[in-house]
DNA sequence: TCGGTTATGAAATGATATAACATTTCGGGC
DNA sequence: GCCCGAAATGTTATATCATTTCATAACCGA
């Protein structure tokens, strides 16, 4: 049986050391193939939203989005972007944290699944992992509790490893 | 070892059978002793807010407080209640939920710990739970990304076991 | 009772999110 | 190609959540 190393997703806290441009054109790649895949409009608009959240692996609020997106063609609205953003959450392409109101890529929008999250509170990025040991106790406390669970929020605050150590090691 | 119940503080989900003004009191009067304890002033408008936050099982948002806060003493703005809250929060008095921007009473706040929630989407109701299983998993995975972690935020979103049946039934 | 710390009052503003309605674009059937 | 309904986008306004700033008042130890 295979078990994914634990630290597949942890890019964002490899010291900056990999290639972001790859990144950011793996993930619409990833994006373009899903939705055409399951007839899902991945519109120029939408294309340009998911590409500014992926610009980095730190979390980005709507308004962020919107100013940015105001640079690129001009005067957009609260709703444009947010609808947007409400459309790649439904296709998994990105994740909201609700402890930060912003949203993040999702690495592995294939596989349906809710989001864990390790959020630095030095740096800003977030990590999402996949843990099924995580996954499984709350579902089975849950279940113990008679809920029935539609979705799961796990975030961890605190230090990724580059922000523990003294900036001057860095 | 005392392995205690599972459901100890699921009270929210019992079909509001129990008699919620001993809740309320005890809650109060839990809040009293330990404030008294570490030196911490639990005030009049403090205590008020608890009490607010205290009224149902249900997380309520900082601007409901402040409404029902105005109707008791008049005019009362914004920073007043947060302000209250922010107190709460760092006595452990209350929990914040970050998926709903709301909040709600620790029945347990004698111990340190990171909440953990059951969040009914049908009645609103949310319980918490402290399961050491879900902690330590967090922890574990946490600890093998080279993570150090702060605070951690665990909320399920689903359905009660009351809000599962047809409503003919309860 | 003096004086510093902590708590509260009050006004304005910042930040996040949605409602409501108008207009445009897309894609299928003819 | 052209019509139509559905989906997407534009636009204005407003709702909701949270903080900054500065002023005033209460508390409490020296």
């Amino acid at each position: 049986m295979r078990r994914p190393d634990p630290r597949r997703d942890l890019l964002p806290f490899d010291g900056a050391q990999h290639d972001h441009e790859r990144c950011i054109a793996a993930a619409l790649g990833e994006a373009e193939r899903l939705c055409a895949r399951r007839g899902a409009r991945l519109t120029e608009l939408r294309k340009r939203v998911l590409a500014l959240v992926w610009t980095s692996h730190s979390p980005i609020g709507a308004y962020d989005l919107l100013d940015r997106l105001s640079q690129e063609q001009g005067r957009a609205a609260p709703p444009t972007v947010y609808r947007a953003l409400e459309f790649l959450l439904e296709q998994g392409l990105i994740h909201r944290l609700e402890s930060l109101n912003a949203f993040v890529g999702c690495p592995r929008p294939s596989e349906a699944h809710s989001g864990q999250f390790l959020i630095c509170r030095d740096c800003g990025a977030a990590a999402e992992m996949q843990n099924r040991t995580i996954d499984r106790a709350i579902s089975s406390q849950a279940a113990a509790c008679g809920f029935s669970v539609e979705g799961k929020t796990v975030e961890v605050r605190g230090l990724c490893p580059a922000c523990q150590s003294p900036p001057a090691a860095r």
